[in-house]
DNA sequence: GCCAACGTTGGC
DNA sequence: GCCAACGTTGGC
């Protein structure tokens, strides 16, 4: 089981639109980055994610799931772009700020601050609990 | 809204 | 294959 960081500006895709779809989950696409398309490639049922606010927010908000692996984005059809789906587990109790990561000493390797233009992004064992530690959950 | 950092494109 | 020019992202 492996975990990630999935970015979105919330007045384009937040947290509340995520729920709003329930269990079916959606489509992660638009993205055209080939590193972060590969990390979606990579990645299997059941795996988990968090939410993350871009631009406005700046924090986790919430956990997500992976319910379909990588398959061809519906946006385009360039056969270069692959999403996955994902579907809303749960809120964090707590937000957890990039302030708090930026903050953090254990979490000073995490790909959100190296390379913060990253939309998604591998996130490690110990990363994924104390953030989780953080959020309250 | 600004701009630094990064990724991509295309001429050579 | 290099690298300048350009476009985009995202923190501030």
């Amino acid at each position: 089981m492996a975990y990630w960081l999935f970015k979105s500006e919330p007045d384009v895709w937040g947290w509340d639109h995520q729920v709003a779809k329930g269990d079916k989950g959606e489509e992660w696409n638009g993205v055209r980055n080939y590193q972060a398309r590969n990390n979606m490639r990579a990645m299997k049922l059941g795996d988990q994610g968090f939410f993350y606010h871009s631009r406005s927010g700046l924090e986790i908000v919430g956990i997500v799931e992976i319910c379909a692996e990588s398959h061809p984005d519906s946006t385009t059809d360039d056969e270069r772009w692959d999403c996955v789906d994902v579907r809303a587990v749960k809120p964090l109790k707590r937000a957890v700020t990039l302030e708090q990561i930026k903050q953090d000493d254990r979490l000073k390797d995490m790909v959100l601050l190296k390379n913060s233009r990253l939309s998604v992004q591998p996130v490690t064992a110990d990363e994924w609990k104390i953030i989780c530690d953080l959020g309250g959950i």
